[in-house]
DNA sequence: AATACAATTAACAATTTGGTTAAATGTTAA
DNA sequence: TTAACATTTAACCAAATTGTTAATTGTATT
């Protein structure tokens, strides 16, 4: 967790759609992978570096592991840009 | 240029750091080499991609070639983050 | 227990990235 | 025009990333 670990996620396209996707409600892996025309390897693989993030946070129900956003950490990022403009941080 | 080249640009830490060094006003090539360990052809291919983010712009004065920040780019982030967390633009 | 389903992990190939040294380019000054 | 300086580009290597298929884990159902 940290600034590198997140722009690290946000820097590919499938993930930064996964976050979007993710941005109406949690979803399942499957529902996700739906979306991609990847294996589902490759977006579970995707959804790990999200999570590691700490970006998106799972929790099994039953047969499937819905995902849902963590928009919460993205602040430390709109601090950092907002810091590089030179604004104070009239939003939290 | 485009949300992809951003993303990418900011994912790097010597990068994000020549970036907040060029808060402070325009630098050249060789100053801000000397904040970092690793060669100066390692620091000018991290300008280059800064460059094609268009985070950064060069001009060049006499032996000199000046590097500033151009944040204006940073907006593009901002409002994707913006959208994601579902807040409005309050920020421009 | 056996099967089926949802999703992850492992093993591997291809691509991209970030670093190095060496050669090239552009500019100034002798 | 030659030499010196500032910086970039080229060629190359190692490490990280992304994708694939195959094997594995966890859960529910029969």
């Amino acid at each position: 967790m940290g600034l590198q670990e997140t722009t690290r996620a946000l820097a590919d396209p499938i993930r930064r759609t996964i976050l979007n996707l993710l941005k109406n409600g949690p979803l399942t892996a499957g529902d996700i992978n739906d979306h991609f025309d990847v294996t589902f390897a490759s977006i579970s693989r995707h959804l790990s570096v999200l999570k590691e993030a700490d970006l998106i946070r799972d929790r099994r129900e039953g047969k499937f592991i819905y995902y849902e956003l963590n928009a919460s950490i993205l602040e430390e990022v709109l601090l950092w840009i907002y810091e590089l403009k030179g604004e104070k941080n009239e939003k939290i």
